[in-house]
Parts: C-alpha cells; structure tokens; sequence
RNA sequence: GGUGGGGUGGCCGAGUGGCUAAUGGCAGCAGACUGUAAAUCUGCCGGGCUCUGCCCUACGUAGGUUCGAAUCCUACCCCCACCA
C-alpha cells in the first residue's frame, strides 16, 4: 500500500513512483497546497487538468473549520471535497511558525488563539496525529517546530530537539491509530536543524533512529535563509537519506528552486507561491516572470507563456489577462493561478524525462539559463 | 430675478493667512510574495533639472490686501438648492 519504487537516477537527481493508497504519484512532483480543502480559487478539476497527482492539506486550518469530525462523518476529505487521487496533510507545525504571534509553545504542544473566533486551540503531536488520521490523509506528517531561516545554533537546536522529541510521541500515536487500519494512512518524519549542518545531521541521524518510515521530509528551509544555505542542507543530507524512500522539501518552491532541489535529489515539493502569486498576477514563464497587471500588456496578443499547454496559455492573450486583473474579474487569479501550478507540474514532469534518458543536468542548465534571462533575450 | 451653498492636482474630497506641490480615497505605474491569518502588502504618483537639493507651474478668472494667500477683499464667470 505505501510504497516507492527508483525508476532512474541521473547524478543525485531521481525519478521514482510512489504508491499511497489513493493512487500513484510519479516523481519528481510538484503537490499543489489545498489548505482549507481547496486550492485557493480553483475547481478540483482544474487542479487535475493541470496534471496534479497529489494535493495537500492543512490540519490546523481544517480543525478550525469546518473540523476533523465533520469531515470524518462525512466520509473523509477525500470525499468531503471531491479528490479521489492522494492527499499529504500538514501538521499544523508550519503554523507554528507562521501564526507566531498567535501561538504559545510548550514543550507538550503549542496553544494557538484561533484568528476565526479567538478560541484558544491546543495542538500536541497526539492531537495532530489525530485529526489527520480522522481527516483521512494517505501522507500525515509529523509535528514539528521549525526555526526562522536566520536563527542561531541554539535557537535552531532547541526547535530540532523539540521535533525530535514530538516526532517520538507522534510515532506512538500513530502506531496506536494504525491499529484500526494499517492501510489507510503512513506517517512522515521531517528534518529539522536551520542551515546548521550537524544539527541537520543529528535530526536526520535521530529520525533514522526512531525506526522506520515510508518517506522522509526536509523541513524549515525556504524561511529566510539565503539560498546557498539552504542547498548547502540539501547536499549535506543527500548521501546519508535512504535511497529507497521519497524525500520532501516542505514549502518550495520557485521554478528554479524545484531545479535546484532535483538536482539535490529531491522527489516531493509543495508550495503556495504557484496560487499565491498567481492570485496576485504574478506568472510563471519559460521567458522568465511576467507581472499579467503591467502596462506592456494591454495590447499584448501573445500567450502567457507559448510553450504552455495550460487552459490559460491555450485560450487566452495576456491583454485579456491584464484586463481581468485590472476589472478585478476572479476568472483572471484563477486562470494564473491554473498556469502556475500547471507550470511547476510540468516542470516537473519534463525533469523526470531527462532523469531517464540521463541528460537532466544539461536540460536543467539551459532551462534555467533561459528562464533566469542570462544569454537569451 | 432673489437668497443660500459651492468651484482644490486624471476623478472624488480635506484644508480656511506662513509647518502646502497641498491629508485621504480612487484611478494609474512599479515591486514583493516559498509546508497560505494574503483576491494581500509595499513604493511612486504636477513638470523640469547639474536631483539628500534647486527651479518652474498650480487650488474657477482677473485684480487687490499682506513680508507672505488655496485660505482675506473686490469684480466677473460657472455649478447646485430653494424661492419667485
């Protein structure tokens, strides 16, 4: 039922097929972010139109409203909101570190002041295990505490320890629940530690200590480090992850960031800036960014991007885009926001054909030479 | 015709002697966004220049008072409301 499976290596770069119970996902993989049960704007089947294998949730958001057992009752998320392929769920620990303000940590758990009503929620591994488990997710991940991109050794130490120890008790808990149904639902750790290198190692070295897990997360990076550090990470950690087992860099990335992590032998990324800065006319393009909003476009019969096959770049001009975003028509963040995810995903899905035919670091160089504007136009 | 109110930068709208090239908002322009408290946030927004400053032009029009006026006075033009 939980399964992954190499297909092809080319240098650290990997191509695989991990199996969950709802279904296959071919990596490398882009995983577009439903937080609250959908992705922000979009029908399931644009997201599907786009090419997405596996969508993620949130469990904080979703133990906010409309809560886990309304959605167990009625027949688990899967159903709840129409997907019926794969569905990773976060623990509610990045909102530890996002909803800072909101939060008071311990070392049980973390006590959020919920930003919809001002009711005090506690989250402790126990409980995170819980509700993703009656949330139904095929992935649940562990709870975990994750420092700013700029912390100290010692800041970095304290939230990696604290993982650690959380990830003891999720583990627990988890086992306890997969008593009722083995098959359902596998649990992944996450690696903690900043851009401190032996603290990344000591997470790694302690999460391998723990037993064994059917896929392992890269945690807290993309958080304000500067971007050599954090490949700086990823290369540290490569040699000693299992082979056998999907690697997932929580939270990234940007086109070029999904290259850089390939090449670091990365097989799993989520994040929100494909909707995010699509809702905010922000795109994506083979060319380089394009801001749909500005000026250059108003008569620009051109699409998005001319080498897309999205629903956005098979139908509509940039002119019809700039103008939906300045009528503030919905049908524009929707529509770049379909072209974001679709172009991550393809990215993607192109990488995993280089990585079997073994020419990925040249293809990788030339895309991201055009993309980063430098020799072309 | 009478009485009252009002005419401010692309638009709306503050300001009622110097701190005003003139608060705000909109529109416009540019940018940010990485396990989503974001359909959000930030910057620019009269013109010119030898651009941490300087010079023009500007608050209906024309005069005037004053060291100094969008702000006070006079005349005129226009708009609105009510009355006839």
């Amino acid at each position: 039922m939980f399964g992954f499976t190499l297909d092809a290596a080319d240098g650290a770069a990997r191509a695989g097929t991990l199996t969950l119970p709802h279904g296959t996902v071919r990596t490398p993989c882009f995983m577009p972010v439903g937080t609250r049960g959908a992705v922000r704007g979009l029908h399931p089947a644009e997201v599907e139109g786009a090419g997405a294998q596996i969508l993620l949730g949130n469990t904080y958001h979703l133990h906010l409203r409309p809560g886990e057992h309304t959605v167990e009752t009625l027949g688990g998320l899967h159903r709840f909101i129409s997907w019926q392929r794969p569905i990773l769920t976060d623990s509610g620990g990045f909102q530890v570190f996002s909803l800072t303000a909101l939060r008071k940590l311990d070392e049980d758990g973390v006590d959020f002041v919920s930003h919809v009503d001002g009711s005090v929620r506690r989250l402790t591994p126990e409980r995170a295990m819980e509700i993703q488990w009656a949330l139904g997710a095929d992935v649940a991940m562990a709870f975990d505490h994750l420092a700013p991109g700029a912390s100290s050794v010692e800041a970095a130490r304290d939230a990696m320890e604290r993982t650690l120890r959380w990830l003891g008790r999720c583990r627990t808990r988890h086992d306890e629940l997969m008593a009722e149904s083995a098959d359902r639902q596998t649990l992944w750790p996450i690696i903690q530690g900043g851009t401190h290198l032996p603290l990344r190692r000591e997470s790694l070295e302690g999460i391998m200590g723990l037993g064994e897990w059917t896929g392992i997360a890269i945690g807290g990076l993309s958080v304000g480090e500067p971007k050599p550090a954090m490949h700086a990470v990823l290369e540290h950690l490569e040699p000693d992850l299992p082979r056998d087992r999907p690697r997932y860099l929580m939270g990234v990335g940007f086109p070029d960031d999904l290259l850089d992590g390939i090449a670091r032998g990365v097989d799993l990324f989520d994040c929100v800036a494909a909707t995010r800065n699509g809702r905010h006319g922000s795109a994506w393009t083979t060319d380089g960014r394009v801001n749909v909003r500005g000026a250059a476009y108003r008569l620009d019969e051109s699409p998005l991007d001319p080498e897309c096959d999205c629903e956005c770049c098979v139908r509509f001009s940039r002119a019809y885009l700039r103008h939906l975003f300045v009528a503030e028509e919905h049908l524009g963040p929707r529509l770049v926001s379909i072209h974001n995810i679709r172009f991550l995903i393809r990215l993607a899905e192109r990488a995993r054909e280089q990585i079997i035919d073994r020419t990925f670091d040249r293809w990788a160089a030339d895309w991201r030479r055009r993309y980063l504007g430098k020799g072309s136009a």
